[in-house]
DNA sequence: GGCATATAGTTGTTTATGCAACTAAACAAA
DNA sequence: TTTGTTTAGTTGCATAAACAACTATATGCC
């Protein structure tokens, strides 16, 4: 017998995410009050770039946890933005290595600080303590379900 | 200085919601095998509808955290599967009322307990304790948020 | 009553997701 | 070299989301 069963009405919002979807609003309104006109979507895929430029296409669906499907479209309209480049990669000519642009580059700041400060509004009044807590547990659901 | 201060590598999977991402496609997968063919967003319309039928639009809106004309497009869909009726109200012309139809009111039992053993194989390993403060944190964000 | 305003719901447009089917290149075995 | 399989990426289709603009009804105030 599991030692975790939810209660009916517990279980709805923990499934629904209604946290991650408020935080994701706030952040693009905050990227759009601050006139920078990408969704978050895409911000996602540029926040794996900054980490580790020229990225296979691949490797950003499992760093993003998205298909191919969607990062191809997602590539697609960073492109138009003129954020990123596919280049094709010289060794295996199946693979595309994504490269952010100048522009992009210019964004990672201020958009890392907006991300930041969308967070601290959301966890205000949350302990250190706690926010610890909520991410091993997320993590742990994610393991258990990848 | 906020005391929630993010690491850079840590925020964004916070921000991105991987683990309610997981578990919707988790939940939409083990309702597929059951040969439930109705989406997560659907379910989540008649999750609040078995716990109160007849509810309005805006109060769909409210209780799943969704704008009006993504609730208006559920509602076609849910209509066109023959799981609601949209019925006008008496005493306000300008509502509608969504009622389950007896084929909705059949699913509630089973989808009701594919959730729970969804959330059980995606918490395997977590302890109550964490659950519940994990959830506390989830509510706490949401409030800040919404 | 008449007018301004608020509320409930719909429609159009763009972006994103999930799934299946597809193309092209790489690789492995004979 | 050919044949079969795997891998990287694209395309088509249905569903859903966010936002703005819209219609219709209700309400509050003069």
């Amino acid at each position: 017998m599991p030692n975790n069963q939810f209660k009916k009405g517990e279980l709805y919002s923990f499934i629904t995410g209604k946290a991650s979807t408020a935080i994701a609003r706030r952040l693009q309104k905050n990227f759009k009050q601050a006139g920078i006109d990408i969704t978050i979507e895409q911000w996602s895929v540029l926040y794996h770039l900054w980490k580790e430029d020229g990225m296979s296409q691949q490797q950003l669906c499992d760093a993003t946890f998205r298909d191919k499907p969607s990062i191809t479209r997602l590539v697609d309209n960073l492109e138009k933005l003129k954020l990123v480049k596919r280049v094709p990669s010289k060794e295996d000519r199946r693979m595309n290595m994504v490269y952010l642009t100048k522009d992009a580059e210019q964004l990672q700041e201020q958009t890392m600080e907006l991300a930041n400060q969308t967070l601290n509004e959301a966890l205000e009044g949350v302990t250190h303590g706690q926010v610890e807590i909520a991410k091993e547990v997320l993590q742990m659901v994610y393991d258990n379900l990848k």
